[in-house]
Order: structure tokens, then C-alpha cells, then sequence
DNA sequence: TAGTAAACTTACTGAAGAGTAAGATGAGAA
DNA sequence: TTCTCATCTTACTCTTCAGTAAGTTTACTA
């Protein structure tokens, strides 16, 4: 469909050089139409970047969802749906820094989408981390802050992993799930059975 | 100094709207002087921008560097590293966001600079991991991957937590260092110790 | 083969904004 | 008071680019 080769080549344009630098007759060039024919389909570059914008979310909490569903337990669908995630980042990077890599003050529209964009992304990591909790923590319960804190954290890893991806390409998507589950998630399952770690004196 | 004064609301524009977007007059406006007075001290869009930069840079590396040095044996250098490292990126967002959040390619020079500025960053972050680990880990020695791995993961998981903080302003930076470390850091030493996590099988 | 609607393009308009030329202001010296 | 140097501004130029008006091609119908 011809909307869906325009937004392909937004999503390239876009995330190579911003919502401001884009121009919107590359993007034309790319999708192998001139410019009216995406001003006729999409309306105006914000509408362009917008559509752009839904349909990458929507993308990345499908793929995110769908694996963390074929998971079973609820350790099982954590370690899946994270995996899912750095598989969607590492091989869909153009739709990670579309919507996270973007400048915060570009206009009340864009700034409501995204901010929607991101949170509907972590919203779907918290919930995947409070049911692994649940499930790991035995008798300790963590509070929803705790949750959202850890997916937080795991959120912003996986995004600055991902270039350290791009200088290990032996290293699969699956592989460094599993690094940094060694790391994050051993410890939350210490800190859960009560190992705390205190700052050193000074 | 006039200089410093436009580099402090360049920093403000820069960051708010990003570099594209940013525009020399509000910058000058911004400064209490006349756009051309941009020009006599900087030269050019482009140059504002990599100044710029390159404080921010020196500051970050500063305040991280000194805090470290300032504590001690590897675990309290860790310690007071990230503890620093975390107060500055949540109080000086603005710097925070100028080096880390443009889209990739604006130009030959301005890509360059920002390659160089994360690099910096990241390297400082490494080294504290690095002897943080010859430290803790016994006879267990991980590769200078792992540590940089992990170092990707601390200061991504940061980036993103400034977010968390913004939500939880009852939170110090160092109770969030805390709380960061209470997960990566009990986990990495238990990782070290043997005890190894693996995805459940299918 | 003429008619016509859909899909598309060329070539423009208008605004925004980087960069500058030319001159204004003001402080200090003679 | 008049000269001169440094500091600073007003008022432009010129380019880039979002958005559009008017027309052209294509494909299908009758």
C-alpha cells in the first residue's frame, strides 16, 4: 500500500536526521513519489511523523507482547519478552530512535504522541517485571515503584546496549538478553531474598 | 565571560529544542546580546554547537572524575563515581540531553564531536567498572567486553532513570545510585561468584 | 476513439532563519 | 570638543523548505 512505503521511507529519513533536519522531499525520493503525492496521503509533515510514530509503537509492543505471551511462566515471559524487545531494537533501529532519540520540544502534538509512544512501551516492560517479581520474590513484595523503577533501568540498558551491539555483532539479540538477565535479574533475585548492598562509608 | 554566558543559553536551546530547531536569535535573545555577537565570539551555528558540547563534556568528566578519585578503595570509587555521575546528569539535564539525545547525522563535524563526548563519558564509566570488578570478583576475571557491556548498561539504565527521578523527586540521586546499584551491582557480584542464570528452556 | 476520473508531477509561493554589511553607541585619550 | 577603537545593533541578503495551484499522464469506461 502506497501510505505504508511512504511511512517506510519516513521512518528512515526521520530517524537518520530528526523531525527538523527531515526533509520532506528526500522522503518523497525515497518512497519514489513526489512530494504533493505525501502531503495528498498524510496531510503535513507532523501528520507524516505522527502516523509515523503510531505505527512503529504499535509495532514494537506487538512484537514485545506476542513473544512475552508464547512464554508461559512468568520468568519464562519476562526472559521472552525482553528478548523480543532487544530483538526489535537491535533489528529495527530506525524505530527506536524515531521515538526516543527525538529533540522533547518539537510542538504540542509531537511532544503528546510521543510521550504516549514511550509509555505505552514501558508500561508493557513494568508489567512483565511486577509478574516476574511476583513470582520470583516468595514472600518479599515489592511495590509498584519498584517495578516501574527496574523497568526503567532495563528500558534505558537496552537502548545504550544497543550500540554496544552494533561494535559486537557476534553477539545475537538473544545472547545479550541473557547477559544483562545475569546481571539484573540475579540481582533482583538476591536483593528479593534480602542480600542488600550498602554504600561503603566514606 | 561573554563567551561563557552564550555557551549557558545555547546549552538551554540546544537542549530544549535541539540542534536543528534551535535558533540563533532566541540563543542571542536568550544571552541579553544581538545575534551578530554570536557570530564574533563563535563564528557559526555549528561552532555554538560543538563548544557547546565540548564544555559539557569536560564538565560531566569533571564532576565524575573528581568524585571518584575522592572515594577510595574500587567499590567506594564505584560508588562515588555513579553517586556523582547520577547528581550531575539529574541536575544538569540540559547537558545530559544536548550530548545524548540529537539524532545521529547533522553533519560531518557535529557527529564527530558527540562521538567523541559519549566516548568520554562511557570510557570514565568503564574504567571505574573495570577495576570495580578486579576488585570484587576474586579469582573470577571477566573481559574488558564485560565491562564495557556493563558500563553501556549502567549509563543507559541512568539516562533512562533520569525520567524515573522526574517522577520521584522525594528520591536523592544517591538514594537512586542505591537502589541501581542494589540490583546491577549485587547481581554482577553473584554472576562473578557462579552463579549463573539461563533462559528457561522452551 | 473520445470521455473521464484517479494518480501523479512540475513549478511555483511564502515564511523562516543562517549569516553579514554597514552603521550606531559609548568610553577613553588628546 | 573631536578623534579613535571596541562593542554592539539594525536591517538587510540569500538559501532552504513546507505547503499548494495548476496541469499532465495513466488507466479505465463507453
Amino acid at each position: 500500500m502506497r501510505e505504508q512505503e511512504i511511512l517506510d521511507a519516513a521512518l528512515q529519513v526521520f530517524s537518520k536526521r530528526g523531525y527538523r533536519a527531515a526533509v520532506v522531499d528526500e522522503i518523497a525520493e525515497l518512497a519514489g513519489i513526489s512530494k504533493p503525492m505525501v502531503y495528498l496521503y498524510l496531510g503535513s509533515k507532523e501528520g507524516l511523523f505522527i502516523a509515523c510514530v503510531r505505527r512503529e509503537s504499535a509495532r514494537m509492543v506487538a512484537a514485545f507482547r506476542e513473544a512475552a505471551d508464547a512464554g508461559g511462566a512468568p520468568e519464562g515471559r519476562l526472559w521472552a519478552g525482553l528478548a523480543a524487545f532487544f530483538r526489535h531494537v537491535a533489528e529495527h533501529r530506525d524505530s527506536w530512535v524515531v521515538l526516543h532519540r527525538q529533540a522533547p520540544e518539537q510542538g504540542e502534538a509531537i511532544a503528546h504522541e510521543l510521550t504516549a509512544a514511550r509509555r505505552s512501551v514501558m508500561a508493557e516492560v513494568t508489567g512483565l517485571i511486577s509478574t516476574g517479581i511476583a513470582d520470583a520474590g516468595g514472600q518479599v513484595r515489592l511495590g509498584a515503584d519498584d517495578a516501574d523503577f527496574v523497568a526503567h533501568a532495563l528500558v534505558g540498558a537496552a537502548d545504550s546496549l544497543t550500540d554496544w551491539m552494533e561494535r559486537h555483532p557476534e553477539e545475537s539479540p538473544e545472547a545479550t538478553t541473557a547477559r544483562l538477565m545475569n546481571v539484573m535479574w540475579v540481582g533482583m533475585r538476591n536483593v528479593l531474598a534480602g542480600e542488600i548492598w550498602v554504600p561503603p562509608a566514606d
